[in-house]
DNA sequence: TTGGAAAACTAACAAGTGTTAGTTAGTTTT
DNA sequence: AAAACTAACTAACACTTGTTAGTTTTCCAA
């Protein structure tokens, strides 16, 4: 592990617990026994640390659903199988996901426009999962766009409450989500 | 209209804006035409404004699922009014809605943990809904912890979209937030 | 053993932070 | 008319912020 990830870690850790403006770089260089002045041998500046999270994550999560469009399936497979891609990318780093869920409105304007851009794009491949089931006559007709909020919403959520040591797995977490989006809480 | 509410209402405006660290006395007094120093006439100090925020609106949520209790409802109707009630309350103040669901974490010690106890009561009330609507035959027996937090994290991202000169009204938000809880996106 | 890069250090800057003290003008109450 | 209250002001305090400049130490390849 290179210094310069030892610094991300520990970054991303303490910006999850204390908020990305109130961890500043004495936090950082504190907590990896250095002088703040010295972190900037390793990362630009303390945007750099956002950046390359916020960015980073919104990578992974266009690879998965390029993944899902690729693969030939009908929406309810399509669905299940972007679900489970989000949730393993959430899942399995809290503290960047923290950034990304909450933290990314701090970006400075430029890059925060870009950030926009890249999200309502991936929001545009989860209604077209939702489009594409009603017109295969096995989704209901919603609004899809507020049905889209709507499940990103609770896979969003779940980095609120997902605790790595829990009694639920990532891929027990998906599996559950599906099946709640696609039939709710009622019997029939 | 006080002084006092103005100086609130300008401050929650900005802190949604800019986030809550992100706001100084110095901008708040600006925008209401004074200087910093002078608001210390009207508040007690910058937390203040996010302790009385945070917990007027957990009073108005409390008042709002102990009147659904109060009526005697299946638990269907009982989710369903208390969904209304959740985002009636949410959309009625988007400024203040911000701050209760994103920015309490900024609250000192006690008064945090203060709030995540009332917050937790009021998701416990919540989840005996669902567990009602179980042992009323009604409702499929998923985890109602699971349940209960994908619910809410459904309700609490509407103050992320909603726009109050939109295309939706609370009403209609409720209301299809609740079929879309209770019978999902899949036909049949 | 030495040269040079990498990585740490100290010191400082310029700006911004919430808040307090003390004061003043204008209004209300006694 | 005198006293008290309200709400604004200026000035300042003590501290924190991200970042830069310049310097010293560490460490590895030649």
């Amino acid at each position: 592990m290179t210094r310069r990830q030892e610094i991300m870690g520990t970054a991303l850790g303490l910006m999850r617990k204390k908020g990305y403006l109130n961890t500043s770089m004495r936090d950082i260089a504190s907590s990896v026994n250095m002088e703040a002045a010295s972190l900037y041998n390793h990362i630009k500046g303390k945007e750099e640390i956002l950046v390359d999270t916020c960015f980073g994550l919104a990578e992974t999560l266009e690879l998965g659903i390029k993944e899902v469009n690729d693969i030939y399936f009908n929406a309810a497979e399509k669905l299940a199988m972007a679900i489970h891609n989000h949730i393993q990318a959430l899942t399995q780093d809290l503290n960047a996901s923290h950034l990304f869920v909450h933290e990314w409105r701090h970006l400075s304007d430029d890059k925060r426009a870009q950030f926009i851009q890249r999200r309502d794009l991936y929001e545009k491949e989860f209604r077209d999962i939702v489009i594409l089931g009603f017109e295969e006559g096995e989704f209901k007709d919603v609004d899809p766009k507020f049905a889209t909020l709507t499940i990103l919403a609770s896979l969003n959520w779940v980095g609120e409450w997902y605790r790595p040591q829990g009694d639920m797995e990532p891929k027990e977490i998906a599996q559950k989500l599906t099946q709640f989006i696609l039939s709710g809480l009622q019997k029939n």
